[in-house]
DNA sequence: CACTAAAACGGAGGCGCCTCCGTTTATTTA
DNA sequence: TAAATAAACGGAGGCGCCTCCGTTTTAGTG
């Protein structure tokens, strides 16, 4: 399924069996899963992941079946849905933007630590383009996964930007929703192949402007 | 595919290959189709209207293409997505609809026309229902679908409620966008199984009021 | 008419979706 | 550890999607 035909297929209900907040991935809200079954499930999510990643969210369920090592029965009985894969690979993806920025918090200076996370945030928003259609679909028809996930990624950076103005490492005159208005080009900006060259480009001249006349160094 | 699986697939790119204003259908704006692909063409969006109005958008097209009696490789040259089809179908919906306009006020006394019209009306709705998530997409993805439609129905509609706000046969107080608003709890009730008889009761306890205090009878 | 180019046809084939159910495996119990 | 049972597995099968291309039909033209 390459590059051609550009289908939109909708069923009729998108409001019953929704994915709800299956939240069976790492803490044990429910019935704790068979051990196979974890690994299994886990494993799924992952590839998917890079799949969603590589050829958009039409790629085949079957083929991320069969690199998971599982049998496409075992995939859909996890993910009743494509919808549901999609959600959870998603909500795996801000789990992990948020969780780099406590480490890179922790192994970084702070303006070093907001420049790698916005450089990540790059690569992020790549993803979320590239799910587009389906994940607009999916916010609107599931408003919790809406604002859990803006929540959770702007949580993360007003920390980073905080603690960079904190010590003096960027000026102290803008706030996170400064900085985030300004990476909204990015969100926006056409989908050329150049694109993520050009991204990062914005991301460096941003940091400059934050550096410049900041009070330490 | 009767009523299992609540999907929603989304392909990346509903933006190229939009279904445009395919308006080849009776106004030859284009190349005047060859005799038997205009037979054949009509003929599919006949069964494809009744299709979706009795399966949903999920219909099968190869049954649709089998009971129009040509192949399936006709049904896709004419539509090369299922979205085309459902534009067309949805678009002759209302071409049907503004035309009953007509041939009701013409036929009737200005009170009865409004009646039969709205009873038409319901009709209109419980299709436009049918293919609901669908339509959203594709009057988001296709303003000049919106406004076009919204546009004719409502012209429709006015005609109808003003001649027979006119004729005295209905009170002079209200207009058009009175109308439509009591109506507009059609559009939101809920997908009981006695939607249509509820609807058809609601446009008759509308049509005594609108005559009760007129004028004219 | 007969001929021809262009237009249209149609269905086989390849692929993906999803369900269903017989088989395998993890966990619990004795 | 062995047996019992619940949970999970996985793939065959049936169906729909869509493309591709050899065949047929139509509409001109002489």
């Amino acid at each position: 399924m390459g590059s051609s035909p550009h289908i939109a297929r909708v069923e009729k209900k998108l409001s019953d069996q929704q994915p709800e907040t299956a939240e069976k991935q790492e803490a044990p809200a429910q019935k704790p899963l068979r051990a196979d079954a974890q690994r299994n499930r886990d494993k799924l999510v992952e590839v998917a992941a890079q799949a969603f990643a590589a050829d958009g969210v039409d790629a085949s369920l079957e083929e991320i079946a069969k690199r998971a090592g599982v049998g496409i029965g075992t995939l859909y009985r996890h993910f009743p849905t494509r919808e549901h894969l999609v959600e959870v690979v998603y909500r795996r993806e801000v789990e992990g933007l948020c969780l780099a920025a406590d480490e890179l918090a922790q192994l970084h200076p702070a303006d070093v630590a907001l420049e790698l996370w916005m450089q990540r945030f790059v690569d992020y928003i790549a993803t979320k383009r590239g799910l587009a259609t389906s994940l607009r679909l999916l916010l609107s028809a599931n408003s919790t996964l809406f604002s859990d996930t803006s929540g959770r990624v702007s949580g993360a950076m007003r920390a980073l930007v905080e603690a960079a103005a904190a010590s003096g490492k960027i000026r102290a005159d803008v706030d996170a929703s400064d900085v985030m208005h300004a990476l909204g080009g990015i969100y926006s900006a056409p989908n050329t192949p150049d694109w993520r060259e050009r991204s990062g480009r914005l991301v460096k001249l941003l940091m400059d402007g934050l550096r410049f006349g900041a009070r330490n160094q």
